[in-house]
DNA sequence: TATTGTTATACTCTATAACTATA
DNA sequence: TATAGTTATAGAGTATAACAATA
């Protein structure tokens, strides 16, 4: 009653999806109760990280294209987890920061989170984990040496 | 100018959906000139190995929903690459094997796929890749145990 | 002329409900 | 009644072009 996908299992590509595929899962079943995505909680993370930030900064780190951040960054302020100032130097841009609540949503989050990764990583010493996340790195430049930065793909 | 998501770093999933987009990214450009997308190409491989496959059994093993498959299959098909024939015993379903032309096209693309994981894995050395593997089959099988392995998930 | 943020739009992926034909 | 395959559909996610305001 073993899947047969031996030959697909070879590849690195396959195995990483369906790991993925159980990761994003248990993501979005963590941060459904503070009415987060996966994606929404990279932003809070971020944001809080590099105060100030820029939506088109914010856009290029989370390899997002900007007409989609506009919306995740809509609904972040309608939550009241983020402020939008104009930038006083540029007018053209804006100044996102955390408030209060999504600093204190971001840290009742976290602590979720961080069950969650110790949940899919049980089973891994410290150590291991520290080597998958450096082999995923490498992986991840090898893929944007290849030209695969923010450019376009193919889906067809 | 380094990336500031150093908070999200910490954790294995941020890393993997990393990983994991510039990996698709490389398959989705190395197929297409073989007229194949990912999920045809792992419908392919699995085909093959079980031949006379049923549709919801394939879509079991590639956890894709049955609706999904349908219009994956009607491609395949239609592209000349896979046989549907009903199955004697059951006319209710289809026994799924590949045709000559999906054979000879498979061979072909498998050169270029083998090709594509060591551009991915490149830095990684053999045992370092199997390592990697064998990290991710534990992560997937967590995720499993985790109750995720074909059941609903919000994604709000 | 270039850039920030925006709108509109389209295409893929994924998920569910309900149907048909067979069992 | 249950199962295999199907249809229709709806929601995310993701990509591009074109626009207004500002530089």
């Amino acid at each position: 009653m073993a899947d047969k996908d031996t030959n697909l299992r070879q590849f690195a590509g396959y195995n990483m999806k369906r790991a993925f595929n159980v990761v994003q899962h248990d993501v979005n079943t963590t941060l459904n109760e503070f009415g987060l995505r996966m994606v929404t909680w990279s932003a809070l993370s971020v944001i809080r990280e590099n105060s100030g930030l820029r939506q088109s900064r914010l856009a290029d780190i989370l390899s997002i294209e900007r007409p989609n951040l506009v919306v995740l960054v809509d609904q972040l302020e309608r939550s009241e987890l983020i402020s939008r100032d104009r930038d006083a130097e540029d007018r053209r841009a804006y100044c996102l920061n955390l408030t209060d609540a999504g600093e204190a949503l971001y840290q009742k989050a976290l602590v979720a989170m961080r069950e969650h990764d110790k949940r899919m990583t049980s089973g891994l010493s410290d150590e291991e984990r520290e080597t998958l996340i450096s082999m995923l790195r490498k992986i991840e430049i090898n893929g944007d040496l290849e030209g695969n930065a923010n450019g376009s793909l193919p889906t067809s």
